[in-house]
DNA sequence: CGAAACGATGGTAACGATACAGGACGTCGC
DNA sequence: GCGACGTCCTGTATCGTTACCATCGTTTCG
């Protein structure tokens, strides 16, 4: 392996003026730098990443700690933290927890064995009582419901309110029955209960009341659970003239059961969505939907870690809740004529 | 921060017995490891990454560059890859390299900086006449097509064989006039040609002459191109009774087109796709298409790699070409009476 | 009973980079 | 003419860990 040094012996000068090249540090003579690049490419050097990492006590790394990576909604998220952290010349790793507190938990410890400078950490399975366990002296985000009292930066998506305006939207449809599908998780704070408290909201101020048999339930936000929960409200005898799902995926399911099951969507029963993924787009039909601005949440994600990174001090906790904005499509729609 | 040594003092040992405790290396009393474990405990010591790797020369990381994470195949793929590794407990950073030459490259030389003990390349953008800036003493696995003729590693998927089955599938439902949509690199070695070769295999076994106008062109793997492709094919005037997409993704947007075209699937025109993401069960019509099985290449993709990185010599550069199945769904499935 | 084998521990020397401090030289201002 | 400052470059001392080998008891076995 070729080291600094045998290009600073091949360039003759010393190592740290080849530091100072590779790191474009200023007062390097012009011609002593075009030289050592030579140099640096005629032997094909490469620097050695853990040592300059073990030096400078940084690694230009962070991780993601998603669920899955293989769900849309955090595949996009993760394609978005990906480029924004690339103008930050950061690296992202990615752990999948399964959504399990263990896994988060594992997420967090490797950070701060200085694997990472900091983390992005997407929390599901972290419940309140978890808040000890979470590091004060380290630069995380997390990225979802707050959960936490503790000090900790926290980038939100408008979970009640997105929610609030879904189901308006299938009331302004001039649904009365509007059934919701969530997740079990009795949490009151996660996603779930959020955009629940939303779903309720909407009920309440358009004055229709709250039918708990029109509440039902997941085990996993998945286009399976999705089908399971569509064909169980298809066949129930239940009388509902729109569901709302808290994530899109769960709706995708639910439509497909819908069509398996001939109801008509739109024309009978109206579905709205959460997340404004891809796919919505594209569905048969068109899915309607939440739009949280993933990039922009990224992006923030981002720039608050990197803020925290560079040695902000943890005074002034942030918290950051996104915009949103209803996406009408065919699914909410009055079906043509 | 707290070092190793500290661990050592206040534990009364040497450095190299915590070493030895922390690495599960024998040969150490069992209540020696018991303390020692203790005051690392007691005291949250972490190891410091960063030193390991410089010491060690590996950094039990790997890379994975693929073009965009938030496309359901590579989302999935990636998915498998990271649980796979993790098997051998390795991270794995996701670089996207929107299927750009140049950050492929990139994604190479990061490598190569030994940030990575090795890489999974997702090669889209390279061409055969970069065979050369191909590390060939760097553990490298491409996943995809085999473009080079160099003594790289490789794991493909059964494009050529899957394609003909894909396209017989059509043949045998009836069809005789069967579009394919797929990309216009001219590449000979790339994946869209190798599918390619298959339908006209397909075709030509079965005695069905091909026409060139039913061969129709996108620009990249995406939705949209399906959805737009769809479109021009519905308004074509062309006359055709069957689809082969060459990626599911361009089928979705396809479908939707057609849906909005309303040109009937399964009844008027059949589709089938290639790759069998999660979305094709849940569709409507749901997505005929060929299962490459992900897991068991993502699986063997890593384990390829991991036998290089434990520093089996190159000498035996292995191709590795997955088996497939057709997954029969309703798009190209007799409609219901 | 002596030699060999083994189990348990520790000393030393890197791994390859950069932080820091400082030296040599030239230029500028007054 | 002389100090002050800026430019360009370098020597030294680590960063925290593990590889390698040595050491010292203790056990085993012919």
């Amino acid at each position: 392996m070729v080291t600094i040094q045998d290009v600073a012996k091949a360039a003759g000068v010393s190592p740290m003026t080849v530091s100072h090249v590779i790191n474009e540090h200023p007062h390097v003579k012009a011609s002593t730098r075009e030289h050592v690049l030579e140099v640096i490419a005629k032997l094909d050097y490469r620097v050695n990443v853990a040592a300059r990492n073990l030096r400078t006590g940084r690694t230009n790394t962070i991780g993601l700690a998603v669920p899955e990576i293989d769900r849309p909604y955090y595949g996009e998220l993760a394609a978005a933290i990906i480029r924004h952290a690339s103008a930050f010349n950061l690296h992202v790793v990615i752990e999948q927890t399964g959504a399990s507190r263990e896994n988060e938990l594992d997420a967090l410890a490797l950070s701060r064995k200085l694997m990472y400078d900091g983390l992005i950490l997407s929390t599901v399975g972290l419940g309140p009582n978890d808040a000890d366990l979470l590091p004060v002296d380290y630069p995380v985000v997390l990225l979802g419901e707050r959960i936490f009292a503790g000090p900790l930066d926290h980038v939100a998506m408008p979970n009640v309110d997105g929610a609030r305006a879904a189901t308006q939207e299938l009331i302004d449809g001039g649904c009365k029955r509007i059934a919701i599908v969530r997740d079990n998780n009795a949490s009151q704070t996660g996603m779930s209960s959020l955009r629940f408290a939303g779903y309720l909201d909407a009920l309440e101020s358009s004055g229709i009341p709250f039918d708990p048999e029109l509440s039902v339930h997941v085990d996993e936000y998945s286009l399976a659970s999705g089908f399971d929960v569509g064909m169980r409200l298809a066949n129930s005898g239940l009388s509902f003239d729109a569901v709302f799902c808290i994530t899109d995926i769960l709706a995708h399911g639910l439509l497909r059961a819908f069509a398996t099951a001939q109801v008509a969507v739109p024309g009978k029963v109206r579905v709205i969505g959460f997340d404004n993924i891809e796919q919505d787009q594209y569905s048969v039909p068109s899915l309607s939907s939440v739009d949280p601005n993933h990039d922009l949440m990224a992006k923030t994600a981002v720039e608050l870690l990197v803020s925290r990174i560079s040695g902000k001090p943890r005074t002034d906790q942030r918290d950051y809740v996104g915009s949103f904005r209803v996406v009408t499509r065919e699914s909410s729609s009055a079906p043509a004529p």
